[in-house]
DNA sequence: GTTGGAATGTGATTTCTGTCACCAATTAAG
DNA sequence: CTTAATTGGTGACAGAAATCACATTCCAAC
């Protein structure tokens, strides 16, 4: 574990890392797999090490309603909110990739807060990043038409990924933007006919977003 | 300062109401009066003591957005979570009603949270409760038609104001909803037909929702 | 009381999006 | 190689919501 720390929360004083070591659990979860289902009792922070993971709202129908990414060097806002309120979780999350997961049993939340600097500050600034996406998101869905609601997606995707080949069909496209095939296979094209992206099956190349 | 704190902060530790006495500064904002703009600087936390605020995310158009009001008791999120990185603000915040706020400079919210635990509980509380906030605000606008989120806009200020009689025109209805004042006009009247509200001129009377 | 502005009502039209129906292309499995 | 399933393409249509164009009603200021 001493390695995953050491590669994406080095910024932790010392002695955190070493509680850390001697408190938290390794998780690994595969690509596919869900590490939180909505109203699941939470009962640890999740911080990433290695991975990536999607967050989703989810409605009474099952449809899944993309949020945001979570990346190595982050933590789920949603774990630590839960945890700490003994509450159950409103988002559903789930792994993209293979992912490595350090779980900190909640009752350390608390403790950690007033003992390490460091940990506060990871704490409120999660809590920020994740407020602040999520304000991110209400703006694409209030004031947005689909076709930029689209492009925003695919680049967020391009960035998150590192990659201009995003490996996702309509489809799945549709479902998390809660639209629907059709819809985003037309707005597709339209893109196309702009050279802003190439069509592969099962894959969009991004050209110039 | 006293009693405002007693009245609605009462569960914070005697220590922790002795120092907001001692650091805090007491203020007023009229009704109408905007406590916090979108890219303001924030140094201080924000408790409500009395009256009623609503929070809004603004586009570059100047449409504001309602996403959820803020009460006695309550704290300002964002204030917290800006406060804490130096961020500017990412949302609106207008007083409804004139309301007093006691205003806590950013460098005592880090200290606090180590030294008193009711703080620590405080602040967590309330980003939870935002963050839940924010995720309901989505669901509505992600998996709802406007006349089912006009009924539940209705309900919660019901709730809020508790007052069946809600003084807003239909212009700003639809501002809020970031809709038009047509189209709350069409779906009022079918409210008024299904015998669940009256409607008034600059007012709305909920009968049965 | 008259008048101007604000609030509301309503039809016509358009745009965006979702749905249905069906076809074509590609791939995986047998 | 054949077949079935998945993926993507497209036209037709429907519904929600936005926009435009006025009409009406109400209130407040003069």
């Amino acid at each position: 574990m001493q390695e995953k720390i050491k590669a994406h929360f080095s910024n932790f004083e010392i002695g955190l890392q070493e509680k850390i070591i001697s408190t938290a659990v390794l998780k690994h979860f595969e690509s596919g797999e869900i590490m939180i289902k909505t109203g699941q009792n939470i009962r640890s922070t999740a911080l990433i090490t290695s991975g990536l993971l999607k967050v989703y709202r989810e409605d009474n129908e099952g449809n899944e309603f993309f949020m945001y990414y979570l990346q190595p060097g982050q933590a789920c806002a949603v774990s630590m909110v839960c945890a700490a309120g003994r509450e159950t979780s409103q988002v559903m999350v789930k792994a993209v990739t293979a992912s490595d997961i350090i779980m900190i049993p909640l009752e350390y939340m608390e403790k950690w807060m007033s003992e390490f600097k460091t940990w506060y500050q990871f704490v409120v600034e999660t809590y920020r990043a994740r407020f602040e996406e999520l304000l991110i998101t209400i703006d694409h869905i209030a004031f947005r038409n689909m076709d930029e609601r689209l492009e925003f997606y695919l680049k967020k995707h391009q960035q998150t990924l590192n990659h201009n080949i995003i490996p996702l069909t309509h489809q799945e496209i549709a479902n998390e933007l809660n639209s629907s095939r059709e819809v985003i296979s037309r707005l597709m094209k339209k893109l196309v006919e702009r050279g802003k992206i190439i069509m592969h099956r099962n894959a969009i190349e991004i050209i110039n977003l």
